[in-house]
RNA sequence: GGAGGGGUUCCCGAGCGGUCAAAGGGAUCAGACUGUAAAUCUGACGGCUCUGCCUUCGAAGGUUCGAAUCCUUCCCCCUCCA
């Protein structure tokens, strides 16, 4: 049987398009539906849930976001949900107290910043935004327990989270067990083909596929994904451990901080990441195997990450200004003039280092300068006593990237 | 309700009357080496008016020349039994 190639940007075979779409899964329930359904050259229904908490999203969220965009670019839907109503009950993740629900004011300002952000990724006119408080609100208690009743306890407690509390005997509430029927739900409501999550969500996926089949709807296609390092390369990417890239970042910072991920990480990056083709990215892996500075393609990792949230000119204007400071030792062009007052005839260097802002003490100053990380208009600093008195003006640096010029009046 | 164990500097974790600003590891920062990579080596890692002084070891009192270390009360965690 020859498909006709009806999808609208039939660029690719069908296997072709199953390993895009595949690239850097964990899970896919299951391949042969999904090429089913890709020969049935319908544009796809693709959901991703997203929590209407915690709007400030960084590289780590944009791992869904970046295979939802390689959905869209083979012609497929989007279906961005904001679980509005699902924030109620809070993913029972056994660890956080109950969230305190949010109100309709902070839902639409995250719904909002949602947005902005949102489509740094993913293409606008093949997104739909939907809010999942629109079905659940019209729903009526007898429905909830119509819904509650499709599924018994002892299935509950197949997820891992659930059968570890039940085990050591930790509470469980009972409105948590909603929260997958709740989130299941969701794609009978919005009659997705395909449902995106971390692996950390597969029951809550699967259960999409029963209810679906429940309502007479065909199973939705589950796609687990990793959960990307932060930039330590240890842990998952967070906000609380400090190692991630925000996509608010600016162009430098975030061209800074890929150009400092390890090699293996990088490698990592370029396939939860990277929208450049898996044939690209063997054919550098080549490269720096052939003797290539990974270096190299490190810098095109970060001018492709730059460019999508920004754009390519402050990709390239990053990329100089990385070269100039940390390859050539320039300065960097937006260097701080701060004025101190000498109050009492002049003021001792580490006294001018806190006021400025270079180092959080006193103390902190003066050890740095023991070691050899202080630098007056270019020369290192050795006299810890150094005063400096009105009118003078100098250029200070603490360590590569701390500086200021600083004024005494 | 009963029995026991514990709260130490960012995290883990030693110390159990003076030699303790407090071992060791992690994280972090700095220097060296580099590709601001990794790894490695070196050093630092409470504060200050900085070669000395001041404040920390759950909280408050007390004993002592001297307490993170002993006593009292209080607060909070954990384990076992009921």
């Amino acid at each position: 049987m020859t498909p006709k190639p009806v999808v609208q940007r039939p660029l690719a075979s069908f296997d072709q398009q199953l390993e895009i779409l595949a690239r850097g899964s964990v899970d896919l329930v299951s391949p042969a539906e999904l090429t089913e359904r890709l020969r049935g050259g319908r544009p796809l229904r693709v959901k991703a849930g997203f929590d209407p908490t915690a709007p400030d999203l960084h590289l780590g969220h944009t791992v869904l976001l970046t295979k939802m965009r390689q959905f869209q670019d083979l012609g497929h839907h989007a279906l961005f949900l904001i679980g509005d109503f699902t924030g109620m009950i809070g993913d029972p993740t056994g660890k956080s107290a109950t969230r305190p629900p949010l109100t309709r004011d902070q839902v639409v300002a995250n719904a909002e910043t949602y947005r902005q952000q949102v489509f740094k990724v993913l293409d606008p006119a093949r997104t739909e935004v939907a809010f999942n408080s629109t079905w659940f609100d019209a729903m009526s208690a007898a429905d909830m327990i119509r819904l509650a009743g499709t599924h018994t306890v002892a299935r509950m407690l197949e997820r891992d989270d659930f059968s570890k509390r039940y085990r050591s005997g930790l509470p469980i509430a009972i409105h948590e067990f909603l929260y997958p029927l709740v989130q299941g739900y969701d794609s009978v409501a919005l009659r997705a083909d395909v449902e995106l999550g971390g692996t950390d969500q597969t029951f809550n996926l699967l259960m999409g596929r029963e209810l679906q089949r429940h309502h007479a709807q065909p199973a939705q296609i589950v796609l687990t994904m990793p959960l990307l390092e932060g930039v330590d390369g240890v842990a998952k990417m967070s906000k609380s451990l400090g190692n991630f890239i925000a996509i608010t970042d600016t162009p430098d910072e975030m061209f800074g901080k890929l150009m400092s991920i390890s090699d293996a990480l990088m490698w990592r990056y370029l396939e939860l990441l990277s929208l450049q083709a898996s044939s690209v990215i063997a054919g550098w892996r080549r490269d720096v195997n052939d003797g290539r500075n990974p270096r190299e393609v490190k810098v095109e990792l970060a001018l492709e990450i730059v460019t999508r949230f920004h754009d390519a000119g402050a990709a390239s204007r990053a990329a100089e200004a990385f070269d100039a400071r940390f390859r050539r030792d320039e300065l960097p062009d937006d260097v701080p003039s701060i004025e101190l007052q000498a109050t009492s005839g002049s003021i001792a260097i580490a006294q001018a280092m806190k006021q400025s802002g270079l180092v959080p003490s006193t103390s902190e100053a003066y050890r740095l300068i023991e070691q050899g990380a202080v630098r007056v208009d270019g020369d290192r600093l050795v006299d810890r006593a150094r005063a400096l008195s009105p009118g003078e003006q100098i250029l200070l640096q603490v360590g590569k990237r701390r500086f200021a010029r600083i004024l005494i009046v």
